[in-house]
DNA sequence: CTCTCGATGCGCT
DNA sequence: GCGCATCGAGAGA
């Protein structure tokens, strides 16, 4: 049913399946009182130590702890010293798993978003995961939060339940790594959607 | 559309 | 000190 939160047992399944699941639901952040809202239209998928391209490669650190934390929970970390990309933690305790969410279509409050990100096209708001972090006023003081429950100010809702024809897959954007890691598909979109990041061409629709 | 480049903070094998 | 799971501007085709 549109509007219910998601809860801890989505985000406890197996990444894989946890990725294309977020594509169509509806990322929520509580912002001064306001509902900033856009759908979930692009995620990439980082799991287990062995994923040459995730932050957990190298074990635990002070910065990837999320990652090993408990499911429904964010990994917000700065990149490039300047933008923050949103993940939202997925397994059990002790695995190394997130989704990176890298595109919204805008839905609600796009004026404040507009204002905390000033941009004249529509299109660029929250294409891409600094900038959708810009939109709804997310950086690292949201970290480690706990999306589940019901006081968090950001959470995901149920909205679109997309059929599997829906959803394209391709490699990571702008990873570093082994060849596996730069070739593995775990990145999926929602098909032809306008909304999604750069990399159109590199994706294959789903069988 | 494509590409190249610089900005910028911080965690790290 | 190095290298980023990025973005925006500028140049070329």
């Amino acid at each position: 049913m549109p509007g219910k939160r998601l809860k801890q047992d989505f985000y406890a399944q197996e990444t894989l399946r946890v990725a294309p699941a977020l594509l169509g639901k509806r990322l929520v952040r509580l912002w001064q009182g306001k509902r900033l809202a856009g759908r979930i239209v692009e995620v990439e998928a980082y799991t287990g130590r062995e994923d040459q391209s995730s932050h957990a490669r190298c074990g635990p650190t002070a910065r990837n702890a999320p990652m090993f934390g408990p499911p429904g929970r964010t990994y917000i970390y700065l990149i490039y010293g300047m933008y923050h990309c949103l993940n939202l933690v997925t397994e059990d305790v002790g695995f190394p798993a997130a989704v990176l969410i890298r595109a919204l279509e805008p839905l609600e409050g796009i004026e404040t978003q507009s204002q905390l990100r000033p941009t004249h096209a529509l299109n660029d708001l929250a294409r891409g995961p600094g900038r959708l972090c810009q939109a709804l006023g997310i950086d690292r003081q949201l970290n480690a939060l706990d999306v589940c429950t019901a006081n968090s100010p950001l959470w995901v809702e149920e909205d679109l339940t997309l059929p599997p024809e829906a959803i394209a897959t391709g490699p990571r954007i702008g990873v570093r790594g082994d060849a596996a890691a730069l070739q593995v598909p775990w990145r999926f979109v929602i098909a032809k959607s306008p909304w999604v990041s750069r990399g159109k061409s590199t994706l294959a629709r789903n069988s």
